[in-house]
DNA sequence: TTATATTATTTCAAGCTTGAAGTTTCATAA
DNA sequence: TTATGAAACTTCAAGCTTGAAATAATATAA
């Protein structure tokens, strides 16, 4: 993944592997840099934010699983991250009557403000980050994105 | 990050927030298929590939600087994967006399035999995934990842 | 020469991530 | 009822990742 320059291969396949390249390259350097910023202004991390913004779209909350679901991570994964976040006061973990094995995550009052702030900046800085792909463009690049996504995604 | 369905939020600025979205959810649907793959047909990691994959196209050796630089990955981190081909077998490095702080990384006889196998199938993987990207599409697309890339990358 | 700064790398603690194994709770079927 | 199995989570070890601090070697300046 994301080999660079030079060689320029070719041969049948080498566009579909010179696309991923870039965009490996393209996601991971925009992740650094949204990393630095969310750690140096706000002082937390990307994966909570992640969380953060799954829940805020989910007033009445998500169960772990949606979660992991949602994201793209593994179960253990999201419960040592909301593990934190509880610990920090921005999402609680509600023990459901109905099904004792689940509970129901919800972002508090402190969480749901602190993350409309860090959203706010968030949404800046993509703009700033993407700022010479014009809003035509980036409508256009999303159709295409999306396309090759329904393809495979969601068969395992 | 991966925000998804549903809201659909409209105003100055969505559809670049938008296009980051689909472009991270897409890119982390294809490294984690990478991921399971490699890991249940070659038994090893997307670092290490990564990292096999620069050192591939250099058979003069990198740095651990240049490794660092190419991969977009901190110094520190590059030393870990590095440690762990060199315990595999597959690397070596080498110190130099010009200059004793850096050392050259290579890939070893061996190193280089597997890389070929296991990139061989890469390639075949990448597009079966991106199989409904037309090879026109994909070199339309790349051009456009490029364009927005040298906007701000190298910044730092 | 002798400080002083810079460069290349490693080490470290904390957090993220995964896959596998373990718990607890619920659902289903004899 | 009582197995038996499935579902929702958590725990765990191993590896990845970062930023900061520490080491070591080279380069520069006084």
């Amino acid at each position: 993944m994301v080999a660079g320059p030079l060689p320029a291969p070719s041969g049948p396949g080498k566009d579909r592997l010179r696309l991923w390249v870039r965009l490996l390259r393209a996601s991971r350097s925009i992740e650094a840099e949204l990393r630095e910023r969310l750690r140096q202004e706000f002082n937390t991390t990307l994966p909570r934010f992640d969380v953060m913004a799954a829940l805020y779209r989910a007033p009445e909350g998500m169960l772990m699983s949606d979660l992991s679901r949602f994201l793209l991570v593994s179960n253990g994964n999201v419960t040592g991250i909301v593990d934190r976040l509880v610990s920090e006061g921005l999402v609680t973990r509600a023990r459901r009557n109905g099904d004792r094995r689940t509970s129901m995550v919800r972002l508090t009052e402190e969480g749901s403000k602190a993350f409309a702030v860090i959203a706010a900046a968030h949404e800046s800085w993509i703009g700033e980050l993407l700022g010479n792909v014009s809003e035509d463009e980036a409508r256009r690049l999303t159709g295409m994105l999306n396309s090759f996504r329904s393809n495979w995604e969601g068969r395992e």
